[in-house]
RNA sequence: GGCGGCGUACCCAAGCGGCUAAGGGGGAGGUCUGCAAAACCUUUAUGCGCCGGUUCAAAUCCGGCCGCCGCCUCCA
C-alpha cells in the first residue's frame, strides 16, 4: 500500500515516492512576526508537525524547514504603530510564538530560516531571473513577469486572462501585467533596507520561500505545505520564481490545510474573528486544542467553537482514565489464572491497533480516522480489564496494548501527561475554586467517615467538591479524585 | 465572472462503488457500587441536502437543483 497525499497540484490523491531514496525534504510557510498566533496558525502548525512525526514514524528520514517571515510591511506598520523598531517586533513575535508552539507540543523544525538572513541568496535569485528576461525593473523595483512563465496558474489552476477578468486590484501603470509581483522593494525614507543592484530596499513576499528552500533543501525537494490561502498568490509565484530560476521541478507534493471557520466564515486577522492560542490555553489544556485540530481530516474546514472544545475534553479524559487504570492494574498485578480465551481475544485484538492506525494516516493523514482506532483500542482495554484478567500473559499484554497505544498517539503527540498532570490541568483551565491539597485534605476526612460508615458525613463530602467540579472515585485501594468535563 | 470545496444521527466527525454507515460527545435503559464515579453492555441514521440517471450494487460515479464557504487583495 504505502504512503498517499493529496497533491494540490494534480488534484489528486498520490503515492508519496521521496525524490531522492529515503530522505524526505519538506518545507512549510511560516508565520509573519508582527502579531500574536490565532488558532487558525495552530492549526497549520499542529497539522505539519504531525505529518512530519508521521513520517519519521514512518521511517523517513526528513529535513523540516519553516521559515519566519521578520520583514514586510505589516511588522513595518506594527513598529511605527507600537513605537518600536522592525526587528524589536519580529523578535517580540518569534519569542511569543515560541511560547505557543510549545505549549501545543508543535516540535521545533530542523531548520528555521529568516528572511533577513537571506537577502544575498534573495539577490543571487533575483538577478538571475533578470538575467533570464523573467524579471524587470520600474522605479519602485524589480518586478517578476508572470507573462513569461508558461506554466503559470498551474497550482491554483487559473489563467491569466480569467483572473483579469474578476481581478478586484487596483491597476499599477508601471507594471506589464498586474499579477506581476514584487521580487524586490525600493525602501522609501525612513524604511529598512538592505543594499542591491537596484538600490536599497527590501525583499517581496514570496522570493524569500524561493530563496529560502532553495538554500536548505535544493532545486527540487518533496513537500511543500501551507495554508491553503497560499496557493494563490503566495505558492504559484514561488513556482514561478524557483522553476524560472533553476530549471528544475520544484516541489514534487503541494499540501495544504484547510481554515479554521467561525460562523463559517474564515477566521483571519482582517475580519477580527479570531482567538489568539494563549487565549484559548487559558480555558483548555493544549490537546484539548491539539485532539480537536485532529479530529478532523487536514483539509477540510473546521468549524471553532468553545462549545466543540468542550465537546473534546471528556474524549481526552477517557484515554487518561484508562491510562490511570492500567497502570492501577499493573500495580497491583499478582498471577492468579491461567491463561484463558479471554487472553487470546484480547490479543487479537491488540495486534490490530498500529496497522489500523498507519492505514488511517497513510491515506493522505487521515488523522480522524486514526484517533478511532486508538479509541477503539481504548474500550478494548477496559473490556478486557473489566474480566479481571490474572493470568501469566495479562500482564504482558496489557503492557504491549498501552505501549502501543503511546506510539501511535506519539504520532500525534497526544496523551503524553501523567493522569495526575492531565487533572491538575484541568483544575487549572476550570478555574476551579479548590486546590489540590484541600481535595486530598476533604478525601482523608471522608474516608475516616467511610471507616465509621458514616454515609451522610461521606456524601456530604462526595456533594461538596462535586459542586466545585471534582468527582470522587471510590477504588479498593483508595479515592481518586478527577475533574468533572 | 473564473477556479476550488462543503452539506452524513441531537452535536462533532470518518467513509471515495459492495461486509450490519467508523470513532468521540450527549440522551435512554441495564450491570457494577454503601451511595456514586469510572468502565462495560443494550439502545439512539432502512438512511447520508433535494431530484433524476449509470450499475447486479451508490453516502460514495454522472447530470440538474437548493444552501453554505474559500481563493482571485495581506492572510495558516
Amino acid at each position: 500500500m504505502g504512503l498517499k497525499i493529496y497533491n494540490t497540484m494534480s488534484g489528486k490523491k498520490e503515492q508519496f515516492v521521496p525524490v531522492d531514496g529515503n530522505r524526505v525534504r519538506m518545507y512549510v510557510c511560516g508565520v509573519t512576526v508582527y502579531d500574536l498566533c490565532h488558532v487558525g496558525h495552530a492549526r497549520s502548525a499542529v497539522v505539519f508537525d504531525t505529518i512530519s512525526r508521521y513520517l519519521r514514524f514512518r521511517g523517513y528520514d526528513v529535513k523540516f524547514v519553516k521559515n519566519f517571515t521578520d520583514i514586510d510591511d505589516k511588522i513595518i506598520n506594527r513598529a511605527n504603530e507600537d513605537g518600536k523598531t522592525w526587528d524589536e517586533v519580529a523578535e517580540t513575535y518569534t519569542q511569543e510564538y515560541y511560547n505557543d508552539m510549545t505549549r501545543l507540543g508543535v516540535a521545533t523544525p530542523d531548520v528555521e530560516p529568516k528572511a533577513t538572513g537571506h537577502i544575498d541568496q534573495m539577490l543571487g535569485i533575483i538577478k538571475k531571473l533578470i538575467d533570464k528576461g523573467y524579471a524587470y525593473e520600474t522605479e519602485d523595483g524589480v518586478y517578476y513577469e508572470v507573462g513569461k512563465f508558461a506554466d503559470y496558474g498551474q497550482l491554483s489552476k487559473r489563467d491569466l486572462e480569467s483572473m483579469e477578468a474578476g481581478a478586484r486590484v487596483e491597476i499599477d501603470e508601471k507594471k506589464r501585467n498586474h499579477f506581476d509581483f514584487a521580487l524586490w522593494k525600493r525602501s522609501k525614507e525612513g524604511e529598512p533596507a538592505w543594499d542591491s543592484p537596484w538600490g536599497p530596499g527590501r525583499p517581496g513576499w514570496h522570493i524569500e520561500c524561493s530563496a529560502m528552500s532553495l538554500e536548505h533543501l535544493g532545486e527540487t525537494f518533496d513537500i511543500h505545505g501551507g495554508g491553503a490561502d497560499l496557493i494563490f498568490p503566495h505558492h504559484e509565484n514561488e513556482i514561478a520564481q524557483s522553476c524560472a530560476a533553476t530549471g528544475k521541478p520544484f516541489a514534487k507534493y503541494w499540501i495544504h490545510n484547510g481554515f479554521i471557520t467561525i460562523d463559517k466564515e474564515k477566521m483571519s486577522k482582517s475580519l477580527g474573528n479570531f482567538f489568539t492560542i494563549r487565549d484559548i490555553l487559558e480555558e483548555f489544556d493544549p490537546e484539548v486544542l491539539r485532539v480537536f485540530i485532529l479530529s478532523t481530516h487536514y483539509r477540510s474546514p473546521i468549524e471553532f467553537s468553545r462549545e466543540s472544545l468542550k465537546q473534546t475534553e471528556p474524549s481526552l479524559d477517557r484515554v487518561y482514565s484508562t491510562v490511570l487504570r492500567v497502570s492501577d492494574f499493573l500495580n497491583v498485578f499478582k498471577e492468579k489464572a491461567s491463561p484463558s480465551k479471554y487472553d487470546d481475544d484480547f490479543a487479537a485484538t491488540t495486534g490490530t491497533l498500529k496497522d489500523r492506525f498507519m492505514e488511517a494516516m497513510d491515506d493522505d493523514f487521515n488523522t480522524a480516522s486514526a484517533l478511532a482506532a486508538i479509541f477503539d483500542m481504548i474500550r478494548e482495554i477496559n473490556r478486557y480489564l473489566d474480566k479481571k484478567p490474572s493470568s501469566s500473559r495479562s500482564r504482558l499484554l496489557v503492557e504491549k496494548a498501552a505501549g502501543d497505544i503511546k506510539d501511535c498517539a506519539a504520532v500525534l503527540n497526544i496523551f503524553t501527561k501523567t493522569p495526575q498532570e492531565w487533572y491538575q490541568s484541568l483544575l487549572a483551565t476550570h478555574k476551579a475554586d479548590i486546590t489540590e491539597s484541600e481535595i486530598e485534605e476533604l478525601i482523608v476526612r471522608r474516608r475516616e467517615a467511610r471507616a465509621k460508615k458514616d454515609w451522610k458525613l461521606a456524601d456530604e463530602i462526595r456533594g461538596d467538591l462535586d459542586a466545585k467540579g471534582i468527582i470522587l472515585e471510590d477504588k479498593e485501594d483508595g479515592t481518586r479524585w478527577k475533574v468533572k468535563v
